[in-house]
DNA sequence: ATGGTTGTGTTACAA
């Protein structure tokens, strides 16, 4: 089996310890991190390397920056989603590792909306979109998982009509990742806990941990080869609810070595 | 109470 978790840090070098203890009790093998904040040369991987982990990372200073950690050899990597040469900000890494392809993502937040951040935020949509369409043509288990800055239904949202018009909730946005789901994808956490919440993300600002005023905005999706080796999938909170936290938590799940 | 917090890095911006 293979467990994969997703899990924005907001600064590897703030959250070092967060991570270090939750790899040590979740034991994922394959690990996809957003919001590093660093250059790849800055990238604090001595500890977490020490844990058994390879690393690939993509980084940025002071904003975005993704990253790969895996058990397994990790192989194939690319970085930067395809579509846009111009495109600086470091928001895609994938690479192929164990049995399985992953991709880390952050797509872009896109607020305020409408303006240049949200045309930016559908742009790249697209330009996943276009992506993930050729990786299907592969016929390969894979796995895109990250910071998807999209609440895909209301289901996905604390307080829906509050969220209307924001960036991660718009309809353009829904369509968006919907027609990226219905490529033939799967979405590892819906499929198997359709009921509304838990979340993944929990502002800062206003007590909104406490309150349990939260976004189900990061997921996993399933190529069809990776879904039939779907087993489990949840949320773990706890790293939400410690010293110093990420306003995001780690999403995970499991894959059998086999399909059905 | 039109608020609140965190991180980066320089006092503004992104989230």
């Amino acid at each position: 089996m293979t467990k994969i978790a997703t899990w924005n840090v907001n600064s590897i070098r703030v959250r070092m310890p967060r991570l270090l203890e939750w790899l040590g009790e979740a034991n994922p093998d394959v690990v996809l991190l957003q919001e590093i904040k660093v250059v790849d040369d800055a990238f604090p991987g001595e500890d977490i390397e020490s844990l058994g982990y390879n690393l690939a990372v993509h980084g940025q200073k002071t904003y975005n920056g993704v990253a790969i950690l895996s058990k397994h050899p990790i192989e194939d990597v690319q970085t930067g989603l395809p579509g846009d040469d111009t495109d600086e900000q470091a928001r895609y890494i994938e690479a192929f590792t164990g049995n399985v392809r992953v991709a880390s993502i952050y797509l872009p937040n896109g607020n305020p909306a409408p303006g240049e951040k949200y045309d930016y935020k559908l742009r790249w949509m697209e330009r996943l979109y276009y992506h993930a369409a050729d990786l299907m043509n592969n016929d390969e288990a894979f796995v895109l998982g990250g910071d998807y800055n999209v609440c895909p239904t209301d289901a996905d949202v604390y307080n829906p009509e509050g969220w209307a018009d924001d960036a991660l909730c718009l309809p353009e946005t829904r369509n968006k990742f919907r027609a990226i789901v219905n490529l033939g994808l799967t979405n590892a956490f819906r499929a198997l806990h359709p009921d509304p919440g838990p979340y993944s993300y929990w502002d800062y600002t206003a007590g909104a941990w406490q309150k349990d005023f939260g976004l189900l905005i990061d997921h996993l999706l399933l190529s069809p080869q990776a879904a039939d080796r779907l087993t489990e999938s949840g949320i773990d909170r706890k790293p939400r609810g410690r010293e110093k936290p990420s306003d995001h938590t780690p999403v995970w799940c499991v894959l059998s070595d086999e399909g059905h």
